[in-house]
DNA sequence: CGGATTTGACCCGCGC
DNA sequence: GCGCGGGTCAAATCCG
């Protein structure tokens, strides 16, 4: 099973292997965020912030760390509107022949980009939801194919539409490469 | 016919 | 400032 330990571990491997993104990760509060992790995780929220891939500053820690936007970060205007505030992000890992795991929600499909050093193409998904901005990145390793990146970033705003029972397939499969 | 996918262009932040 | 790399748009296309 899967423990918020093991997800964090996960994440943290993942980060340091892949070059997913950008950004920081954080675990979101499992309870509403993602369905599919409440049988497996409801109990505590779990926040928790890592240091993406390259340089950038490292939060270590899990406290929320809530940098506020201090006045000295001048946050430009958003020209097209959109809060442009920092969206709970966090990946993992499943060995599966498919891409796009089950996991109850509706995505459309908005993006494909091949990204370097991998030979597969990274896809771009967004909940179909209305008002629900949630995305999800799929990515299938060039080093080993068996392996799909699932990287998903927002809290969903409603709940899933048709029932997850796949998605205990999906925790099974999370696979923690805490050594290879 | 309506919604999802495809796919090249566009955009934007960042590093040189 | 420019180019690169990653993320998104959107029109055309596909497909049930």
């Amino acid at each position: 099973m899967s423990s918020p330990s093991m997800l964090k571990k996960a994440l943290m491997t993942i980060n340091k292997q892949e070059d997913i993104s950008t950004k920081n990760y954080l675990l979101p509060n499992f309870t509403n965020g993602f369905p599919g992790f409440r049988e497996s995780i409801n109990t505590t929220t779990y926040t928790a912030k890592y240091a993406m891939v390259g340089k950038k500053k490292v939060m270590e820690g899990g406290n929320e760390e809530e940098e506020k936007n201090s006045s000295s970060v001048g946050k430009k205007k958003k020209k097209k509107g959109e809060k442009k505030a920092k969206r709970p992000r966090f990946a993992f890992q499943t060995r599966s022949q498919v891409d796009i795991l089950d996991d109850g929600y509706r995505w459309r499909k908005y993006g494909q980009k091949a990204v370097k050093h991998n030979k597969f193409p990274r896809s771009y998904y967004r909940c179909t939801h209305q008002g629900c901005n949630v995305k999800k990145q799929v990515q299938r390793l060039s080093k080993d194919e068996g392996i799909v990146v699932t990287t998903y970033e927002g809290i969903h705003t409603h709940p899933t539409e048709k029932n997850s029972d796949n998605f205990e397939q999906i925790l099974s499969q999370m696979r923690i490469y805490t050594r290879s």
